[in-house]
This record gives C-alpha cells, structure tokens and sequence, in this order.
DNA sequence: TACATTCTTTGCCACGTTGCAAACGCGCTG
DNA sequence: CAGCGCGTTTGCAACGTGGCAAAGAATGTA
C-alpha cells in the first residue's frame, strides 16, 4: 500500500525522476538502454503513477461524471453502459451520480457546488430541471453537455432526442392500426419538465392528424417512470366508462407496468389494447408480448456526447452546438393490428 | 474556468492563505470576524476547494471504483444503486467499470495496473474471475472488497452470497411443488467460475435430497447472463425428448429469455413449466406472470460493503473478514403449484 | 507589572507529478 | 580540431492544498 513513486524508481534505474516520467509518458527521445532500465525498475517495484499528483499538474483528470436521476432504470443502466464505452475510448472514466428525481440535487451536481473541480467534463441527462439550465451560467461550470432535452438554449452542447416527433410517430402508429382511444402515460404536474410537455405535444397533433378527437380522461400523468407508476395510471384508464383501446407510454418502463395492469384486468395485448412505449430498452424485446416502442439510439447518443464533450474540453470557448439523434419506429407484437379492424 | 484559489480569497479576505485553509476546514480556533470574512470572500470569487490538490495532500480521494461486468444487467445496475447510496452516506462517491465479462481486464482492474491510485477502494463484482483473485497479493492493491463470492480466501473482504444454499432452496421450492423433471439454466464451460459451479452444486444437492436422479441433459450451460442466453438454453431444454416440467435458472435475467422462450413454445408457466430465478431484479415482479425468485437483498450487501470498506481504509492491516447476505425465497406466479399435482 | 496560559493566525514545507529550459554528450561538418 | 546541431538527460519550480509547529495576540493569574 505504501506509496511507490517516480523517485524510487529514478533511484533503482539510475537516472533522475524526471526521465522516468519521459519513459512512462512515452517521451519520444529516451534511449532503449535507459527505457529498458526504467522499465525493468517500474516493474520490480511496482510503480503505478499517481493520478491525483499528476493531474494537479496537468489540470486534467480523465473523469468525467455522469449526471442521471437513477441508474437502475434501464434507459439509463443502457445510457451508462455506453457512455461508459465510449468514454474508454476517448482515454476517459466515468463517475456516476444520482439526482433522484431531486432538483436542487441536479443543480448541485451540475454547479459543481460539492463536487469540485475533480472531473474534466459532465454528461447529463436531466429528467427534470430545465429552467435551472437556462439560468445557469455556462462560463463558470465545467465544459457539459446535456443528454435528451430538446429545448436548446445555445448554452450548452446539446445531444438531443426529438421528443415531439418521437411522440408523434407512436401515436400516429397507433391510429394506423385503426386505434380510435389512444391513451398518453406520463405527463407530469410541473409544467416545467420539457420532455414530457413535448412529447404530449406530440402525441395531441398526431391525434389532430388522424382526426381523432382529444379527451382529457385519456391523458394521465406518471409521477417518476417506473413500472409501477404505469401500472397504476393503466388500471385508472382501464376503470374508465370509455376505456382506451391503446396507450402510449412516455417510456419503455412505464410500459412494462401497463401491459402488465392491461393483463392483470385480463384485458389481451394487441386486441383489447395495443401498447408502445419510448426508449426501446431490451426488456422490451423480451416482454410477452414483445414492445413496440421508439428507438432511440443510445450508441449513438453516446458517442456523439463524447466527441462533444472532448472536443469542448479541449476548447472551452467554442460555440455552444446541438445534435439531433434520429430515432425509429419498431413494431412489435403489442400493436400489432387485431384480427378485426 | 479560470481556477479560483486560497490565495486569491486570502488575498481579498486579507489575511494568510492558511487561515482560509482553516476555515474551509472548520478549524476550532477563528474567530468570528475572520471567518465571516473569508466566508464573504469565497462567495464572492465563487471559490471551489481543488479537490486534487487537496487529496494530494491529504492522500485520499472520496472516490471508490466499483467493478462490474456490465452496468445494464438489472443485477448490477440495482446494485450500483444501492452502493452509490451507500456511499454517499460516508462521504464517497462512486466510478463504474466495465470488465464486460474478460479475464484480462477484470486482473487489470483489481490490481490498478492502468487505473492508478486514484481510488481509495475497489468493491469488486466479478462474474468471473476466481483464480487469479487468490493469487493477487492483496498488501499490493488497494482496500478492496469482493462481492457476491462465496469461496473465501481469507485475503480479501467479502461480502457474500451463500450460492450453494440460495441454489438449494430455489431447487427444492420446485421439487415440493410437484416437479419432476426440473433443469438448471446457466452452468459455465470455465470450471473456474466459482458462482455457477455452486450453484450447480446447490441444485444437485437438492435433486438428492428430493430423491430426483440427476440428468445431464437437464443441466445446460449459458455463455453469459443475458435474457438471449436463457431463452436459447430453454429453447434445447424444451426440444429434449422428454423435456422439463421446471427451470432452474442461475439468474433472473436468464429466467426472463426461459419465460418468454416456454411461451413462444406455445407452453404455459407454471402449468407446463415452472420457471424460478435468483436476484430478485424489479423486472421480474412485473413480468407476466411474475417470476419467482431468490432474492438477494442488495442494499444489505451495499451498506455492509461500504462498512467494510471504509473500516478497511481505515486501518488498511485489518485482517479479512467475511459477511454471508441472507437471502430470501418469493414464490411468485411463475412457480405456483398446478391444478394437477 | 510580570509571567503563564489559552486562543488565533501564520510561514514553511511536502504530497508526486510534469513543464520549462538549460545542460550534457555525441557525431558530423567544415 | 574547432564548432555546430541534434538527440538525450536533467534540475528547478510549481500545480493547490493541509500538517506541523511556532509566532503573535489576548486573557488570566500571582
């Protein structure tokens, strides 16, 4: 455990301390006999380089955080991993917060007050400040960029999803399996949290579009997007005197919880109620029935997140740019059209 | 971005950068004039502690690395949950790896050999590894724990599973409700993985103990412990002459390929086959029908985990203890007894 | 008033590393 | 053989913080 540094190693090799940080840092001019000789020395004592000290004196530490409200629901467990991936790839680790669902926590986080000047960039992905975001001052924050908003204020990078359309598209696919009640999961009491005000945006001109009328009782907020909160908004619908013959959940997990009230009532998927959700995580391939959703990419997100992240933190004052991952309609078995139109 | 320091706030504060250091620090000995001062002065240049020079200093980071094989299997995204809680209750905060099931990388990993001395510990998850934990000399790594091994070496902290046992109860609970023929889902080609390999022995333990002959067409393995891996496992099971009346699977994600792969199979759970797992992930509770389980209790092994841990950094000499989790069956619909005994 | 005691504040230094620029050594050229 | 230039190695200093112990100020005691 005792510390073993670039001195005892410079001591063991026989050269100063200065040249065994040109052989670890691959210093192009080191002759082979001295390279050998600190190498050699590094591996008898096991030196490992000490990234704190090193990075105090770079100014880089090779983390970056990663900002999501829990990491146990799928979209962002799935979001991690591939954050975590693509970092690697870029030389950079990755610490995970949570906010859960708190706000002032997401502020927090993302003003640094508590976490200070440990990591070199943020990724976040905030389910619901978003006001906050437009308040904050993006000059005295670390470089960031924000995941899965749509709204761009042209402060901060912005990889972003586009939620009304991506609702638009469900819904739609809904009514061209002959749906008529087509149910919305997932609003939220505080107007201010824009993806779901985007996505129920979406959803009412899809139903304009097909020339289905709105109704109110169709329209049901999901406190935080756990299968429980759709379980419990689906069997509010299903009491309903008109119940729907499909819903579209905001989310995949919220989905999840409603095919399983829709059974429960022993009501069948696709006949009875046809089902999708956003998000397209894996669960959903193998749920019975298999979920119809929207794909977003999370690859994709990932990857164009860190060639931002790094290329911001390489420049901090580079213009502010957005980034709009398309998404895909997948149908599965719980819309698919019933035998009887 | 520019970096705000001690000196700048002493300076404006007019007194010495020590003194700042100690009121940060809440020093006992400043009084009230001074502290207010400092205080007005961190607010007004927005002075954030350098946490790298800091824990230069102070040779500690408030960061622990934890290590699992993938990030999106609901098993360790739940369980990272769980520690990230943890650790955040003693002040730590928590940055994920990725071993992504290789033999290599997990050994890299554990011993630092890329992520140097960053860390203060390493809670370490390792679906594989086994072997190569003993030979580690734990003097030369960091604080570390294992999770979720059973075997001990008496090298490192563990906070374990009784494998064997939980693989017993789960394979018993289908022999008492009438079954005959119950296969396992999710042995391993390597011998060396000590998880699989006790709870195949969990599983024969019972068989006998049920008076049930072993069969080893029963006993399939599953390369890795995703959703794909149990539905393909079960699809042989079920293409056997005479197939099981119950699965055994090593894990709930496995149990959620098996269900859905019985059911494309035109079979019912549990009437046809009963299905059980171990982990207890929220998925299985919600899916359709609900799947019976072993459950682990995670935030028990988090918080015992994170005392370990922090007991260890502590005092570094400590010898190694060990804490066997109990574990808890739920008898879900996917295993209720049928009509027909 | 002189001295002991306690409370506040401070200067110095080191944590382990790398940037900078100077120094060294060698072979080559004129 | 002097002089130059390139490849190689090094000493010094600094990143921003906190540990240490001593200096300075204030208070209490004889």
């Amino acid at each position: 455990m005792s510390q073993v540094t670039v001195k005892d190693v410079a001591r063991l090799a026989g050269v100063s301390p200065r040249t065994v940080s040109n052989v670890v840092n691959d210093y192009t001019h080191v002759s082979d006999d001295v390279r050998r000789r600190v190498l050699a020395a590094i591996d008898e004592l096991g030196y490992r380089p000490n990234l704190v000290a090193r990075n105090l004196r770079t100014g880089r530490t090779g983390l970056l955080a990663l900002i999501v409200p829990e990491i146990d629901v799928p979209y962002f467990s799935e979001l991690a991993r591939a954050v975590i991936d693509a970092a690697s790839a870029h030389g950079y680790r990755v610490m995970i917060d949570q906010t859960g669902h708190d706000h002032e926590r997401e502020r927090q986080l993302l003003t640094g007050s508590d976490r200070t000047m440990l990591f070199d960039g943020i990724l976040f992905s905030p389910l619901v400040t978003q006001d906050e975001i437009a308040d904050l001052d993006s000059s005295t924050i670390l470089p960031t960029i924000l995941l899965g908003e749509h709204t761009f204020t042209g402060r901060f990078d912005h990889i972003a999803i586009d939620n009304t359309r991506a609702a638009f598209d469900a819904t739609t696919h809904l009514a061209a399996t002959g749906r008529r009640r087509i149910a919305a999961v997932g609003t939220q009491p505080r107007e201010t949290y824009s993806t779901p005000r985007q996505r129920t945006a979406g959803y009412l001109r899809a139903l304009d579009e097909a020339g289905l009328p709105h109704d109110d009782d169709l329209v049901v907020p999901a406190a935080q997007y756990h299968r429980r909160d759709g379980y419990d908004a689906t069997r509010r619908l299903l009491a309903l005197d008109a119940p729907p013959d499909a819903i579209f959940c905001y989310s995949d997990l919220l989905a999840m919880g409603a095919m399983r009230a829709v059974q429960d009532a022993g009501r069948r998927i696709p006949e009875d109620v046809a089902i999708i959700g956003i998000d397209d995580i894996e669960e959903g391939r193998f749920a019975i029935p298999s979920l119809s959703t929207v794909a977003l990419d999370k690859d994709v997100i990932a990857t164009r997140a860190l060639e931002q992240l790094v290329r911001r933190i390489e420049e901090p004052s580079r213009p502010a740019t957005q980034i709009v991952v398309p998404h895909t309609l997948i149908e599965r078995d719980s819309t698919r059209a019933p035998a009887t139109g």
